[in-house]
DNA sequence: ATCCCTCTTGACAACGTTGTCCAGACCTCC
DNA sequence: GGAGGTCTGGACAACGTTGTCAAGAGGGAT
């Protein structure tokens, strides 16, 4: 800038007008910095300008995967409001590992970014409190905060699995499975939360040998259900409590011989073209990434009211696998 | 910082050492600082870290859309590499928009990202010519850059599609249609050429009715789908030029009464499960984005040889739809 | 003609960090 | 006891930008 100012002979201020397109420039003089500009390839420094201004108009996203087909919308959703608000988005997943996910918060308050949207891989934020006091407003999605108070949206994961095996429970099924993500997760304890209700509001019981909450690996899940559809009692209908279950679940299904009935929460792309169509609890990612965005964005703008807790509900879609009646 | 040297009652500069990990502070002089640091909350601001050095360790990826199935593996295979390399990932989506590709990258170069990964959505990448000069690295992935020589990284897509073509010629098809995104878009017009490759190797003819070239919206796909299908001599196979155009085509077909064959380009998750289960030419997207990593790093770390062309072989799966025989 | 107002312009400090350079303390060896 | 070396610590400038303030030019009203 400072050549820029030399070369069009002006002052470096006048440059720094010129860039930010201030009033209080004569168009001639303008012209010549402009030329100048040009002339010499200039691009402002914004590290400089975010150095003096304080602000970085970036924003931070932590999600657990940024190759989930459930978390690209949500980070879609996430940069197109940013982009609204002339935001760049720096994301980074977490993995599901708590440290790096508080690496990857820290990392980016070191950045100076304006804001943080986290889907929470951990449970205790308090690691967060000092930069929160700092100024970085912080939103939470998908999942709760831990041990923090914060802005949060979150699907009804209660009652949408309650909802889904409760329809389960009225095409006649007695004995449901409940295969979830880890239960350090917040939502696989809240979907198996949903599970006992539907389950104890029909007067049925859940026995533990129907349950299995440890992770979406495809192996874990399996091996889950396999033991769940042998035995004396077995399962006859199943409910997968997030998308990467339900996938694993529609292939080990496919390979059995009776049919089983399957609700999985979170709808997911080709689910209406597979045989049965799978019948989900639906989810929508976007809509959660854009009320997380607003929410920040509010909080950008200046509004210091009580963290707020958005809940949106979800939807059930019956599509074919959810309404097969039991066997055996 | 200045207020931690106070604190501690040091100079800026020790804190300055005890917080990079620099030799030449006595422990205790840094146990004092550490103290320091903690009572209050402080936090290195590495805007000003970035000014000063001329680093960010930051790089920028600009994509098509963060959401498309495609390139979240790509995405996270940057990550990945970028992770291990101690960089932050910025990335964000040109909506296979032309002036916003331009306005992303630019707004990273901004940033003084270190290094670009570009899926190129316009044609002409001259406007990064200054910014190549100032030093930014840049690498193509997907699809070359327009107009200036750099780094790449490509799937081998003519040849995906003729092998694909030849695939359905092998299995007695001779009048197979072929749907692609948008001409502007190189893999388009790439794999059309694959396409007319393997039909005039086997001596069949590419009349215009059978070839529709114009974006993947599903209305587009559906209706090209649907008049290939009519009339006198209606194609017996068709080829997909992209993941988004298969998914429309799978649906299209279900509805059709007759069997048409089907080979997509790109692989995507459940079309083993589809009946029939989707015959497809795999690129691998994270092997894609680990090797524009890779070769983005390995420019930052000094490399300064000629611009390379890396060419990924893509490979036919069988699964189903592509060895249905010709029907009518 | 004087005063006041507006418009344009530039000098300067400051943002928070790090690289350079120097000073003092302490130690070792002659 | 003095010379030379090592270790520790700090003063200061610089990175590139923007906010503050003030000064000069020009014009209109009195």
């Amino acid at each position: 800038m400072k050549d820029v100012a030399a070369y069009a002979g002006v002052g470096l201020k006048t440059v720094s007008r010129v860039v930010n397109g201030e009033a209080g420039v004569s168009s001639d003089t303008e012209r010549r910095v402009q030329d100048a500009i040009t002339a010499l390839g200039f691009r402002r420094n914004d590290s400089a300008r975010v150095l003096r201004k304080g602000s970085t108009a970036s924003v931070g996203l932590v999600l657990e995967d940024l190759a989930d087909p459930f978390y690209s919308p949500l980070s879609r959703a996430v940069e197109e409001v940013a982009r609204a608000h002339g935001a760049l988005l720096i994301n980074g997943s977490s993995a599901e590992n708590p440290e790096r996910e508080r690496e990857l918060a820290l990392a980016l308050c070191a950045r100076r970014v304006d804001g943080l949207i986290i889907v929470p891989a951990s449970d205790d934020h308090r690691y967060l409190e000092p930069e929160i006091a700092a100024g970085v407003a912080t939103v939470f999605v998908d999942r709760p905060p831990g041990r923090i108070a914060a802005d949060m949206v979150l699907s009804d994961s209660a009652d949408g699995a309650r909802a889904g095996v409760a329809h389960l429970i009225a095409h006649g099924h007695r004995r449901i499975g409940f295969i979830g993500d880890h239960p350090r997760i917040h939502t696989a304890t809240e979907r198996l939360r949903g599970y006992r209700t539907a389950m104890a509001d029909a007067g049925l019981s859940t026995p533990d040998a129907w349950v299995a909450l440890g992770g979406t690996a495809p192996e874990r899940v399996r091996g889950a259900a396999v033991r769940m559809l042998a035995g004396p009692e077995p399962v006859t209908a199943l409910f997968a409590g997030n998308n990467r279950v339900t996938v694993t679940l529609v292939r080990v299904l496919a390979e059995q011989e009776r049919p089983v009935a399957l609700v999985g929460f979170d709808d997911f792309e080709l689910a209406d073209l597979l045989s049965p169509p799978v019948t989900v609890i639906a989810q929508n990612p976007a809509e959660l990434g854009r009320s997380a965005a607003e929410l920040l964005f509010r909080r950008l703008d200046g509004a210091s009211d009580e963290p707020r807790r958005v809940t949106r509900p979800t939807r059930l879609i019956a599509r074919g696998s959810g309404e097969i009646p039991p066997s055996a």
